[in-house]
DNA sequence: ACGCAATAAATTGCATACAATTGAATTGAT
DNA sequence: ATCAATTCAATTGTATGCAATTTATTGCGT
């Protein structure tokens, strides 16, 4: 084997991952422009509509993003009026930020998106679960 | 099954992408850090140490990213001293990004990274061929 | 009660990403 | 040959992401 041969970019994992991702993401968008949404700010609405309220702590953690990330997104979703930001009573510190009505009827106009993505995705079901496990497997590892 | 069920953030095929992309990204750091390097700087760098000399275009074919993400990366590499660019002289629209001597002398501290990188990723080899194979089909599909 | 460490969010600074536009150069059709 | 369409890179504008710092608040030990 070369020497260099691991340094190029088609033996390398995370260059894949890297291209997929944006990928991916770059496939929502039309979908998601009839939301008026980013991808981050659908994936927060993703987790508020199962959560209906939670911290920003609470909230990155589920998302794997920071504060530094969290806030714009937030306070842009606040300003369409999908969520609202509040100072938990018990400890000012935390902000607690909670579901709207309108954020909770934008669900079922969303309802679409998974399946439109689905049929975007050129993977079987047997394969989307095995990549499915593997990322896992790799994000907690 | 209930009807939101799709919506739900760990059914999301493109979430574990999204978060796993960042995370190994986030993993290079330290060992890129070394080299004063962000992970854009080190792909190209990749490309470039297998292909010495190629456009813009070409580069961006290899690496999906456009002129707008790489003009700054680009800049801030010959800023390094590790490549040059320079208007093609057939066609003067085109840009040549060429390797330096520098630039060349750079892949031998990097020679540790790939190494680096597979001890952080808690993936059998196999695992890790299924996942490649995965995401190229996700991305040419 | 006091002071200090810890915590949560916001802010700052930097580097991507990408859509859309611009400007320069080239190609192609007539 | 000429002008319109195309191409390539750069620029502009917006939205992330994340490290590092700051600010406000809380908890903890004495």
């Amino acid at each position: 084997m070369e020497k260099y041969e691991k340094l190029k970019l088609g033996n390398q994992l995370c260059f894949p991952l890297y291209a997929c991702a944006k990928e991916v993401v770059k496939r929502y968008r039309p979908f998601l422009d009839e939301l008026d949404l980013t991808y981050t700010q659908y994936i927060v609405m993703m987790v508020l509509w199962e959560e209906t309220s939670l911290s920003v702590k609470e909230l990155g953690e589920r998302l794997f993003l920071d504060s530094g990330t969290l806030t714009p997104v937030l306070k842009s979703l606040a300003g369409k009026g999908y969520l609202t930001r509040t100072r938990s009573e018990k400890d000012e510190r935390v902000l607690i930020v909670a579901l709207t009505k309108e954020g909770l009827a934008l669900r079922d106009r969303a309802l679409s998106v998974p399946e439109k993505m689905a049929a975007c995705v050129a993977l079987s079901k047997e394969e989307s679960q095995t990549l499915y496990g593997l990322l896992y497997k790799l994000l907690k590892g």
